[in-house]
DNA sequence: TCCGCTTTGGTAAACGTTTTCCCAAACGAC
DNA sequence: GTCGTTTGGGAAAACGTTTACCAAAGCGGA
């Protein structure tokens, strides 16, 4: 089922099938017909392995995410996976479930299959690990928030501005009390989203309002659990911000819990837009981030890597949101 | 980098490091020592490609799935990649949307890159496509539903008893006039549990209360649309059984849509148990479906039939349900 | 006719491993 | 001391491709 096989069929060389296999020389049209038979007749495959092992290609891309579980991974990964394959690469995935351990493994696994690029989306990856990669020319993408450094992309959202435009909706709202849910304040990107929270504030607002900050977990029970903290906060807040939709569900359910009801008593944003955001009740206005747009960038920034290996001093690729208003914000109830 | 380099500053022969590294034959202490020691200084990493293509094994698996974004399947692929990488695989992903061009070119690359097993969740799978993988003598687990043949296996949820429960418990309630919604009734296991639906009642009552069956399409939205449709039926039904939670969510949303309230004006059931759906309000009762178990022995019957290579003819490998009540059934509400 | 240039086919050397022989040394039993 | 028998190491042949490199043929122009 070689190549070989294909070649006595035909009456040829082996050189001659692989090049009208790939296309990559000019073949007489009398030849080239007698070969794509013989390899219909043999069912000819071409081995993957072998190809890579000689052309020092292995058409081979990872992605490595945190938490599949998530919804937003999994359209970023659809995403992903699209575009790479319609480039003729093949995705090697893993979801580290935020363990360094198997994100050490993860990064072995992958450079011992000789991937050609790895696209990141998982806040914390160690230096030593990166030096791995960038240390075998590997280039690297990280979405999100990554380390500056040749070889070495960036795709940033800017939560600058969603996240302002989600406090100017709840401002214009009439709210003043606001809360922001943040991720787990161990990873950079979490800090980074509470930082673009604390910058829409003027040095009287923070003064006055005081706005709180709860550390959650990104999951639906850390939403769920931040209810009870966010309603002993002192000058209860009338709406809060929360750092991904899961943990806005997780706020939206918490609040029935307690007894009270979204958004009379409490207004909730979320980020990303997930697709079963809609379908909450009351669905969740929340700020969309494009999974396609990121996963498009990534393998863009990947590709462009790849291909002139010179190295690309460490680009940036910027994202943008847009707020999306949906039941779950309305003018803060006059208690 | 490869294990030249490493015999070299070794001062062994390339064979002896392949030895070491392997732990295939014994190596004397102090030449392992020797070897192990030049490994980490050179950073030597084995190319899996020449290792699989010499060996002949890729310890390459594929997961066929087909739909990413429903919640269902992440969970699946999590379990699969989990115990997979344990045993020193890698998974090859892909979804293929429900489009089975998609499908043809997926179980071609992964033909390409010598899979040594594919396990496929997507309910139509092309004859022709299952031909031309049993006929390289690859390994197929099917969960669901697929056909019976050698080197074959079927992970098989047992639908009757999952549905009876969920009809069981309607009935324990009050509720005389059931809907179900199926999923695309042109797929085989959708026409599975509409059967094992319509099993649950007797001739008797089949006659007398008329279940009503809808089409859905295992979505969100058309769980939501299905409502309509529900309420259009004569003598409306006073609870619905949905084929999976996705439906049920959408026609929890619908019911609302319609200015009706779950369960007060009709209880809902979803099938499969995602994480999300104890955080809906009301929170979902569903039929749970573990996806670590289908996960676990997809995998399993696969490496069975890697291991011995003679055909085991076409196992199956049955997986129960549970059902879980939460608040999205009560009894009927008397008109 | 002859000279170069282009086109097209074949030969064989890689790619980085594993693995089958083969061989030498060491060991133990008698 | 001799003779199996183990033990541990090396040389080299695979695995299935791609791709220099080479050679023959065809062709246009002088």
């Amino acid at each position: 089922m070689g190549i070989r096989e294909v070649a006595n069929k035909a009456g040829v060389s082996v050189a001659t099938v692989s090049r009208t296999v790939n296309g990559v020389r000019s073949v007489s049209p009398a030849i080239a017909a007698r070969v794509w038979s013989a390899i219909r007749e043999v069912g000819y495959v071409p081995n993957t392995q072998a190809r890579a092992l000689v052309s020092g290609r292995s058409r081979l891309l990872g992605l490595i995410v945190s938490d599949i579980t998530n919804p937003f991974f999994p359209e970023l990964i659809q995403g992903f996976e699209q575009v790479a394959v319609r480039a003729g690469f093949e995705v090697l995935l893993a979801s580290t479930s935020y363990d360094p351990a198997l994100m050490a493994a993860t990064v072995r696994r992958m450079i011992e299959r000789k991937v050609e690029g790895v696209a990141v989306m998982t806040s914390e990856m160690e230096d030593s690990l990166i030096g791995e990669l960038t240390g075998r020319h590997i280039p690297l993408a990280f979405i999100d928030v990554g380390p500056m450094a040749p070889h070495i992309s960036n795709i940033s959202v800017n939560y600058r501005t969603g996240v302002h435009q989600a406090v100017q909706h709840l401002r214009r709202l009439g709210h003043r009390r606001l809360a922001f849910i943040a991720g787990p304040l161990a990873l950079k990107s979490a800090r980074l989203r509470r930082e673009a929270f604390l910058h829409c504030f003027t040095e009287a607002q923070l003064a006055a309002d005081r706005p709180a900050i709860l550390e959650g977990d990104h999951s639906l029970d850390g939403g769920f659990n931040a209810v009870q903290e966010l309603l002993g906060i002192p000058g209860r807040p009338t709406a809060v911000i929360c750092s991904n939709d899961l943990t806005a569900i997780g706020v939206l359910r918490g609040i029935h819990a307690e007894g009270l009801s979204a958004p009379r008593d409490m207004s909730v944003i979320g980020f990303d837009d997930i697709y079963m955001a809609q379908f909450m009740l009351p669905p969740l206005t929340t700020v969309r981030l494009s999974r396609q747009d990121l996963a498009r960038q990534a393998f863009e920034a990947l590709i462009a890597d790849i291909d002139r290996s010179a190295a690309s001093a460490g680009a940036i690729y910027p994202i943008e949101t847009r707020l999306i208003v949906r039941g779950s914000t309305s003018a803060p109830h006059p208690c």
